[in-house]
DNA sequence: CATGGACCCTATAGCAACTATAGGGTCAAG
DNA sequence: CTTGACCCTATAGTTGCTATAGGGTCCATG
């Protein structure tokens, strides 16, 4: 099967992401420089999805711009050792689960400082009271 | 007692602050434009400290600097009701709770995604595989 | 053939909330 | 009187986009 003819809004779409967001992935590097048509319009091809695709992927899962640089370099130099993937992605997970505490407790104490609002002015409102240190 | 009479720096420090911080707050208007000395040094009293780690621990809650300008203001104009801090906190503590069950999800998938992962060369690694989608 | 609308192009500026840097001045101790 | 810690201003950089201005291309319909 032929890779398919894609023009840089239909890229976009197929990939739940926005044209704007695509340039900038090719101005910093992320996606290689395309073809262009006659008409000077960017063209991709399927790999190119398949590539914005794991690139927006990674990012929904937090990792950084960076580490799914480095994730696309390790992964077109197939013959190096993939512990630092491993070691990256084990990271990432201690850091979502740090954070996951984090936001518990601070969860906690958004809603003990909710009950302590009773309606009416300000000056009677221990919300404030209870933001402060 | 009186006021104690304090540099940037030590403000900072008593705040957990960095310097540049400090000023960024005085730029945006977070913090009053304080007195100077006569060697140009900014001068500040435990009114403003007060007001500093107020700010800070709004910024820990992760309350945006919007929010805790609406919060400063509404508490220095005592007449005014309290509603709006109450559906601030709350629409915040919905948001956090929110945010908490996409990081559960996250993490359950990266768990799943560190388990296929074997040690050896990229080439035979699953990580990658399985963060595309 | 013209024209409208959907799409594409570049370049630049803006967002949050800081942080870093350059290039200086002030102050207290030794 | 010099050293070093602190302070000053002003500007640019960070991350990961998003928005805007000011244009060009493409294609279908009138």
């Amino acid at each position: 099967m032929k890779a398919a003819d894609l023009t840089i809004g239909n890229l976009a779409r197929a990939a739940e992401t926005k044209v704007v967001t695509v340039r900038y992935y090719e101005k910093i590097g992320l996606l290689p420089i395309p073809a262009r048509t006659a008409g000077n319009y960017r063209r991709y091809c399927t790999e190119d999805l398949r590539r914005l695709r794991f690139i927006r992927r990674c990012r929904e899962l937090g990792f950084t711009i960076d580490q799914v640089r480095t994730f696309l370099n390790l992964s077109s130099e197939g013959e190096r050792d993939c512990d630092e993937v491993d070691r990256t992605v084990r990271a990432h997970l201690a850091a979502i689960e740090a954070k996951i505490c984090d936001l518990d407790r601070l969860a906690d104490e958004l809603r003990r400082i909710g009950k302590s609002c009773k309606g009416g002015r300000v000056a009677d409102c221990r919300v404030i009271e209870a933001l402060s240190p």
